[in-house]
DNA sequence: TATCACGAAACAACAGAAGTTACATGAGCC
DNA sequence: GGCTCATGTAACTTCTGTTGTTTCGTGATA
């Protein structure tokens, strides 16, 4: 089952947007995701509405972050994407008629629901300034500056 | 994005099949399911690979348990499936250069490792006869009798 | 007014489970 | 032995949602 990258990527983005002083280009964010401009702007539009990006038309712009990565979590991300659906495991009717499939039913969403649960309440907790503070402990760990990070940046 | 049923399915199949004392043949399983014959023996496959139901062919044959609900968990149903992947949530890129993209997927493996960690353990945990005790209340609960669950059985 | 860059719609590609068809194999029954 | 039942298995199609792509409209800057 194909994997749905799109809080991954928007991670990855935002991060790269601190970096830079400017404005970005959908087709330079597509070109850092391996991907192009038509889906960046795509996804990008759900963080924007969130308020955590603003983007600029015309002749020098882009997209810049619209609030500081400290106050963005990766709850806030996922949401801002769509909150897509978490698990590839299902159920194989919603609601049967059937008892024995209703227990099933009923214990597979108990536990489910737990894991969600425990993954959103990670997401809450993690704010997406920490993980540019991982990136920089990586980075200092390999005698590197910062801004070299990404091949294609 | 499409969900695995494997799992959910043949939790079912199993509790119906303790109920019956003969064996049940591909078709009149795929009619519960309402699916057909030939996935029904695709998926069992593995479930008679690892001895917790038994095949027989010809004239009366079909599918039976293989050993007790009681001596299978949903961990054990779940890898004789196949492990299917557990997330819809994925990663864009495994082994990325850039480092930024490192540091995010370091925090979301990490997150989503300890969410399947959870849901494992907690399957490891539930034993498929609990579900048929769950089962055994909601039908006594309704007044009925045990047999008469799976309006398509 | 020409160019740049986003905005948005429409459609094709892709992946994996599910669904389907077809036929071979083996077990019981007459 | 031959018929029928039921599994075993392979090949192919369908379905669903993200991703990929193309195209054109809109607004901003020079």
């Amino acid at each position: 089952m194909r994997h749905d990258g799109r809080l991954s990527r928007m991670l990855h983005v935002l991060l790269h947007m601190e970096e830079q002083q400017r404005p970005m280009t959908s087709e330079e964010i597509a070109g850092m995701l391996g991907t192009n401009p038509a889906l960046v702007r795509r996804t990008l539009a759900g963080l924007r509405e969130g308020g955590y990006v603003v983007s600029e038309r015309g002749h020098g712009g882009g997209w810049m972050l619209g609030r500081p990565l400290a106050e963005m979590t990766l709850r806030d991300v996922y949401d801002a994407v769509g909150s897509p659906e978490i698990f590839a495991l299902g159920l194989a009717d919603d609601q049967p008629q059937c008892l024995v499939e209703q227990a099933v039913n009923t214990a597979l969403r108990q536990t489910l629901d737990e894991a969600r649960a425990l993954l959103l309440r990670r997401f809450a907790e993690i704010r997406v300034s920490d993980l540019r503070d991982d990136f920089a402990s990586r980075a200092a760990a390999l005698g590197l500056n910062v801004g070299l990070s990404c091949a294609d940046a």
